[in-house]
DNA sequence: CAGTGGTCTAGACCACTGC
DNA sequence: CAGTGGTCTAGACCACTGT
């Protein structure tokens, strides 16, 4: 009788064509689904695996390593692998850039997690021109140079959310625009203020895995995607005036969008 | 001189902190960013990283598989390791179900895919009744039962997309939306005709990696996510008539959204 | 057939955690 | 300190691919 002989877990098949490997992955997996093990609760440690299961440990590594590639568990140095829980979401709403949401002293960001009941921070805000990239430079119409403000935004001091804003130079140079604190309303209201009525935002999403640079800005566990948010701002002449790039934690991260039937 | 001295890989640093794998991953990584390696270019196989950077062959796995779960490349049994190639993305935009997309004999997937140069194709077309989830029937206002239409969707023999759409069992039974080949327009078009003339559309947008499931459904390589569209069609009497929940292959899909400034 | 990646073993030593 | 996961070795045999 070992330590899991009664717990959630059977044994192998020794006739499946099924690797040992992906059996165990499949058993754990399942006995998570089924809620034998809660959110946040420890797996059986490595050791106890191999002995339940008579197998080498990088065999039960292996498994291990499959179902965090799903991002059902994630490990942690000397501690145990853990069935991951999932955070609290934050729901972006597609009218969240309303005027009537700016009148604010304080962030869009900010507003919202605090009604949300969390506690927001924005840090790592550095503001500096740039040559733009091919990509930012066609889509705002080809200005020589850029203002870039870079920021991070974290929830209950977990980062969710690395954005960057781009706006042509001529346009921001010398306004509040170029300050770190660009005051109540954020770029938005000052951009109206400067004449720069907006008129409609695009937003181009996509999915796809982080780059090293993203895990460690983010501190992604494995096994979470990011959601690659690009928004371009245009006024009322049909100018671009701002591309937002965001990059988001998939698991912190619910959009909304509402379409009309038309 | 082994074949790859004089490639694009330098040697490892045993004065580092960083693990072997993990400088071998950066290596390979930096090389495919710097285009050494092309879009579908084989690396170097397990062998020959062994033999150039002296160390064991599960090292080497290690780093293979780190860059797997990046998305990075993808590997083919008795083949290669090989730089995962972009496949070509579907644009989503947000006027797709805009009425005037809706007087086609095709469906819209159809048209736009062939409007794109790709052989779209629709299998697996599954129509049945069924006992909803607590989800989806909350968001459906609760029926007792619910007509269910899944079906898969394919762009050059590439599945990309896989759609189950839910409708209250009351408002579908004994209509042509009951039926697998619904008609010129699809179901949005059925639904007017009955009655229920569509007002807005409500999406909401998540990415997370795939199930076994899905990457089977989807022949999906490692390290590519799935983004997770569930969409709410609500009628003129603010009823909801309908919900989608379309699972896509995140390396196939860009979304786009326009919201105006308000 | 030779070459490729897929699976698995049975060890070893290390680094981090908590008591 | 004992227990955990992280890294690494040096093999072995298998399954799939192309010629």
């Amino acid at each position: 009788m070992t330590a899991l002989s009664s717990g959630a877990l059977g044994s192998l098949d020794p006739t499946s064509d099924r690797a040992v490997f992906r059996q165990i992955a499949d058993q754990l997996r399942e006995a998570i689904d089924r809620g034998k093990f809660a959110e946040g609760a420890k797996l059986p440690s490595e050791s106890d695996l191999v002995e339940h299961y008579g197998v080498s440990r990088m065999t039960v590594r292996n498994s291990i390593s499959l179902l965090q590639g799903e991002g059902l568990v994630s490990s942690e140095h000397g501690k145990g692998v853990f069935v991951r829980p999932r955070p609290p979401v934050r729901r972006l709403a597609s009218d969240r850039f309303a005027r009537r949401h700016r009148d604010q002293g304080k962030s869009a960001f900010t507003v919202e997690a605090e009604a949300a009941g969390s506690r927001p921070e924005v840090d790592s805000l550095v503001v500096k021109e740039e040559r733009p990239t091919a990509d930012i430079s066609a889509r705002l119409g080809a200005p020589r140079k850029v203002l870039a403000r870079r920021r991070r935004y974290l929830l209950d001091g977990r980062p969710v959310e690395f954005a960057v804003s781009y706006l042509p130079l001529d346009l921001a140079r010398d306004t509040p625009i170029a300050q770190p604190n660009p005051g109540p309303g954020g770029i938005y209201a000052r951009l109206e203020e400067l004449g720069h009525h907006l008129d409609h935002f695009d937003e181009e999403i996509r999915a796809r895995m982080p780059s090293p640079q993203e895990v460690k800005t983010l501190r992604l566990s494995a096994g979470v995607p990011v959601i690659q948010l690009i928004r371009t701002a245009f006024d009322t002449k049909g100018r671009a005036v701002e591309v937002c790039d965001t990059v988001m934690a998939a698991d912190a991260y619910v959009l909304n969008y509402r379409l009309p039937a038309t």
